[in-house]
DNA sequence: AGAATGCTTCGATGAGGAACGAACTATGCG
DNA sequence: CGCATAGTTCGTTCCTCATCGAAGCATTCT
């Protein structure tokens, strides 16, 4: 028998369905109350409530009373990225995909992860600011390099040099299976992204689409 | 009620116990065989088989069957990676771990890992013989040195040249988090010092005392 | 204050699934 | 061939846990 940290625990408080669709849902990074995300698990209130007691005593969900609304998200980016990386074994292991719909292909592209921009923009992004410098990847690692500050400023990201979370992160991309950015930095590039209104987000969905010029200026910005 | 991959499907698979244990012990990276897997998650063979088979359904595992041994092992990198995901929330989140208690101590030292003797111990023992060149290590394997028939001899044990199961295997300590010397040698070994009553197996646990005298001796022949 | 909304707790019900013993299949050994 | 080892399948038992309705708190609105 061995022991160590309870995967077992974690592991089987995402293993129900509706608390699957729960966490899936609060990967979009808005927090939410719990009549939404009972509608999103398609159980009934009493049922979701129960099942937040308990991802919240796991340790997987943090919770911001204000008034009588309760908004649930998710606990941080460490759960964020266990939950890509389970879609990503569900996505790879899953049975002969039926044909991808639109909807899919656009979640391909680019979406929402918990505070950050995922899928295929994502990734070449990620690629690009490696490959001029201005982010230095270390194994699993990622840096900002020296021309990293002037960089972002120049767009309008200001970095902040002492955060309370790392200001890079590297987050699997279960599409791609190659590594996005994550952390501070990368919370403040889809901000940027859609401030600027260069994207907007699906209704309903992580998706985020890119306008046609939107795309451009993106493009120029980060893939240039 | 959102679809996409089955996510709430391949977490459930590790979250039963004595799947998730069973995982963890695949994620040394050596494929185990179905009993192995039952004694590391403590359930009985039938349990264990069933456990096999979901696991396999989902995915999760690879089989290679070699003569009567079947010998499985996790499906891939992503797997790992997700599993790795996993323990590092569990970690996280997890109570504040209560303080070992004492037979968890000696676990820690010495114990039974299915045939063989694993533990800090066990792992200060394969470094030592390699360093003696005693054993060769060769990434993740072991094989014996040109020495090792007359070290071992010259203690007491026959090393077959031709066993039904490999001589040498590197096993994955958890306590210590390197490998030990499993394989019919590691069996051998642990046979001698259960033998010779160097040390006793405790009542209903894995855990192995070593007496006094016993340690001296084993000391004086293993890590000298 | 009273009513309405948002959410949690309680209690009863029911289904899924984890467990094991016993019996069965398959491979290897003498 | 018969015996031993490795593993699976079957059937049964048992218990956990997801579910919902009804009732109970809490907060805000009027």
């Amino acid at each position: 028998m061995r022991e160590g940290p309870d995967i077992a625990r974690i592991a089987s408080l995402v293993g129900d369905p509706a608390r699957a669709n729960m966490l899936s849902a609060l990967m979009g990074g808005t927090a939410l109350t719990a009549s939404e995300l009972a509608l999103e698990a398609g159980v009934s209130l009493p049922t979701a409530s129960s099942h937040l007691s308990k991802l919240m005593e796991g340790g997987l969900l943090t919770l911001a009373s204000q008034g009588r609304h309760r908004y649930y998200g998710l606990a941080g980016p460490q759960v964020a990225g266990m939950i890509e990386a389970i879609t990503g074994v569900a996505e790879a292991v899953g049975p002969k995909r039926v044909r991808p719909g639109p909807r899919d292909a656009a979640m391909r592209v680019a979406r929402v992860c918990y505070d950050h921009l995922a899928g295929e923009q994502a990734v070449a992004m990620l690629d690009r600011l490696v490959d001029r410098k201005v982010l230095l990847r270390e194994d699993k690692e990622i840096r900002l390099g020296p021309s990293a500050a002037s960089h972002f400023a120049a767009i309008g990201i200001v970095v902040h040099d002492k955060p309370r979370r790392p200001v890079c992160r590297a987050c699997l991309d279960w599409s791609v299976r190659r590594s996005h950015l994550a952390g501070t930095l990368g919370a403040a590039i889809l901000d940027k992204i859609l401030t600027e209104k260069w994207a907007r987000r699906e209704k309903d969905s992580r998706a985020v689409v890119f306008s046609p010029m939107g795309r451009q200026a993106f493009e120029k910005v980060f893939l240039a």
